[in-house]
DNA sequence: AGCACGCCGACT
DNA sequence: GTCGGCGTGCTC
């Protein structure tokens, strides 16, 4: 009985697609296969196979069978899944699995060796032999350098055969790592996490690790990933971070514990360690991945356990593409795996706390920081009271603290997350706010360029000498600041000091943020100035002030998780300081220090803020008590977009178990000159929303020029 | 995602 | 008369 093969192909078509299983070979599910599509060859992966021919057509026949390792079920399964779940379609999950198998292996390097016993030897030949016999070379020239010979003697030993060459494929810059060696000294607070978290084996369980800044989350997880590595020899660990800046800090640490640098996965690796790196996943080989959201869809053989580090952070989101969070899909891994997750932050989401008092989560809390390092003292400044001097944006106060800081030799740290010179330029004589011609949101001005800048699609341009609109000649102002701005009044303040900007516009690449953390370390810097880029993960042991210039920004943002959200960073910011001996201080710049968060922020109790915030949630029906989705629909023609947006509204099946709130601009109704609306979908929890929305978007058929996108607990509103 | 097929403007 | 622009639709 012939067979048919299912095979899911990376590309957004609707399912996957029915091939004839040729005699000669014996497909598996899980097989890579190349199949003919169209006129095209493509690469697929067999989902099913069944007894059968094609019914009512010839099918085309499964072209090879790729030589690599299968993708093994549980990652099938989680592709399905995450893909019902994202309302996206399945070959669209699956090409986030195959994006490390697509990309080109690298290129074969040459390096010499030794071929037949020489005819004859020297002094010189012998130490040329010697030399191959510990290292390789690429060429005659560094042989011959390397062995104190001219290259003479090299280039005769190969015309005679007994130096020659080969070509293979550049080594792995990762070994397997040594889950034997010792580990840190443990306080009784992480020696009990880690017993509780050993004891959780064999089963799906999620953990929350639960500790103030410095308290030393991750030696916790350093041994966690030890025992699992200890006790199953083939037991595979995905480690995630929420940035590849951190995600470098964290591979010389777990280098440290291992003896080995673990296997690195996020977007900007080269294409050939990109291939490399997925099939050691993929063999088994690759025992630690420490990578990006990405690399939640490798292709695990025994994936014992996933840790989340910093799991509360909005970069696990993915927000364009196949749409979805790595911290609840991670979730859903670990348990399709029968894996442990690990939720470590020092200021987790209100959604993992939820879930934690209600029992869902195991909930380990380490209370103590760790060694002498105590948590900042942390005070807000009224702004009312001690406002800034005129065209300034720091209070007395915070001057006043920095330059005493300063003056003890310690450093001291502004905070402000907001890149460029001034967040908006408006015109005096005409009152326009400067926008990108296909935008909605404003220019941002950068001094360093000189140009002004729109930080949603990029846009750019010289800063004009006249309005554009009404032409008037040097009518242009700055209004509010951004680092840029705080740096000039910095070192107006502060003319002695050593200050460095750390944004994403002054480091373009790791390696600038690595010179820059390290010269912060080293104490060549006085006061930085940062934005959210420095406010996780670096440890700077003389930095002891830490200066919060607008705590209200994140407040002014008007979602949901505004609050939420300048409560981690806040905390984060402030747990910079004073993590060795020295105490830190933390001072909050605020107009709103009524405010419960900047209440709960002074009085540095994380529970009072998540009890009160839980309860504003649970009375105004939001998450985690309830679920949302939104639909973002977008089209170069507003007129369309919006009967399109009508027809869709009609389309919403009828339940009374959620509410359909739109269509609405988006809060950025032009991006890119394409007009943006959206729906926002709120269910009760016990509502299958993925199917909902899966159903209503079966529903309607958008015209060509409208874009469609579905975001299951979307984070941003845009 | 590609790649074909399709129906309207400037060229050897 | 054709070469080719990229809009719509299909790929087992």
């Amino acid at each position: 009985m012939p067979r048919i093969a299912q095979v899911l192909i990376p590309l957004p078509l609707p399912e996957a697609f029915d091939y004839a299983e040729p005699e000669e070979l014996r497909l598996t599910v899980g097989d890579l296969v190349a199949v003919p599509l169209g006129s095209r060859e493509v690469t697929g992966v067999v989902m099913g196979l069944r007894e059968g021919a094609g019914v009512n057509r010839r099918l085309k026949p499964v072209g090879a069978q790729l030589a690599v390792a299968l993708l093994p079920e549980a990652t099938l399964k989680f592709i399905a899944w995450a893909a019902r779940y994202c309302v996206d379609l399945p070959g669209q999950a699956l090409a986030m699995t195959l994006r490390g198998h697509r990309s080109r292996p690298a290129a074969p390097v040459r390096s010499l060796v030794r071929g037949a016993a020489p005819a004859r030897t020297t002094p010189a030949r012998e130490r040329v032999l010697a030399a191959l016999e510990n290292a390789a070379f690429a060429t005659a020239a560094d042989l011959a350098r390397a062995a104190g010979v001219s290259a003479g003697v090299v280039r005769a030993l190969i015309d005679e055969g007994a130096v020659t060459e080969i070509w293979e494929a550049p080594p792995d810059p990762w070994s397997p790592p040594d889950p034997f060696r010792p580990g840190a000294r443990l306080n009784p607070s992480q020696a009990a996490a880690v017993t509780a978290l050993n004891r959780l084996t064999d089963d799906f369980a999620v953990a929350l690790l639960d500790g103030v800044t410095g308290s030393g989350k991750t030696e916790v997880y350093l041994e966690v990933i030890a025992e699992r590595l200890r006790e199953d020899p083939t037991a595979q660990i995905l480690v995630l971070m929420p940035e590849i800046a951190l995600t470098q800090a964290a591979l010389a640490r777990f280098a440290e514990r291992f003896g080995a640098t673990p296997v690195e996965w996020h977007s900007d690796l080269a294409p050939g360690h990109r291939r490399a790196a997925w099939e050691a996943v993929t063999l088994g080989t690759a025992r630690i991945v420490v990578g990006a959201r990405s690399a939640l869809f490798l292709p695990f053989v025994n994936l014992r356990l996933i840790v989340v580090d910093e799991e509360h952070d909005a970069a696990y989101k993915q927000e364009d593409g196949f749409i979805y969070h790595a911290r609840d899909l991670a979730v859903v891994r670990a348990r399709l795996e029968q894996g442990l997750v690990i939720l470590a932050s020092a200021t987790p989401s209100l959604e993992s706390l939820h879930n934690a008092q209600e029992g869902r989560y195991h909930w380990l809390r380490l209370s103590e920081r760790h060694g002498a390092a105590r948590l900042p003292d942390t005070r807000l400044i009224d702004m009312r009271e001690t406002p800034p001097p005129r065209g300034g944006w720091l209070s007395p106060v915070l001057a006043g603290a920095v330059e005493e800081t300063l003056g003890r030799g310690e450093q001291a740290l502004l905070f402000l997350n907001r890149r460029g010179y001034a967040p908006l330029v408006l015109c005096r004589a005409c009152g326009e706010r400067l926008r990108a011609p296909d935008s909605d949101s404003w220019l941002v001005e950068h001094r360093y360029t000189g140009r002004l800048v729109c930080h949603l699609t990029g846009f750019s341009m010289p800063k004009p000498d006249r309005c554009p609109t009404c032409d008037a000649e040097h009518s242009l102002i700055s209004v509010g600041p951004g680092v840029e701005r705080i740096e000039e009044e910095a070192r107006r303040l502060f003319p002695d000091a050593r200050i460095a900007v750390f944004s994403s516009d002054t480091l373009t690449d790791a390696a600038a943020a690595r010179t820059l953390i390290s010269a912060m370390t080293e104490g060549e810097i006085d006061l930085l100035i940062a934005t959210q880029a420095a406010a996780k993960g670096h440890d700077f042991p003389n930095l002891t002030l830490v200066g919060v210039v607008d705590a209200d920004l994140g407040l002014r943002g008007g979602d949901l998780r505004a609050a939420e959200r300048t409560f981690q960073l806040v905390t984060q910011v402030a747990g910079r300081a004073g993590r060795r001996d020295r105490p830190g201080r933390a001072l909050i710049q605020t107009w709103t220090p009524d405010h419960p968060v900047m209440r709960a922020i002074a009085a540095g109790d994380r529970d009072a803020f998540c009890a009160a915030e839980l309860e504003e949630r649970r009375l105004a029906g939001l998450p985690p008590f309830t679920r949302l989705a939104a639909v973002i629909l977008s089209a170069p023609d507003g007129a369309m977009l919006q009967d399109f947006a009508r027809a869709m509204a009609s389309a919403a099946p009828n339940t009374d178990r959620l509410d359909v709130f739109g269509p609405a601009d988006a809060p950025i109704a032009l991006v890119r000159g394409r007009r943006r609306m959206r729906f926002l979908v709120r269910a009760s929890r016990e509502v299958d929303l993925s199917a909902y929305m899966a159903t209503w978007r079966a529903r309607v058929k958008p015209p060509a020029s409208v874009r469609l996108a579905i975001d299951i607990d979307p984070y941003t509103f845009l």
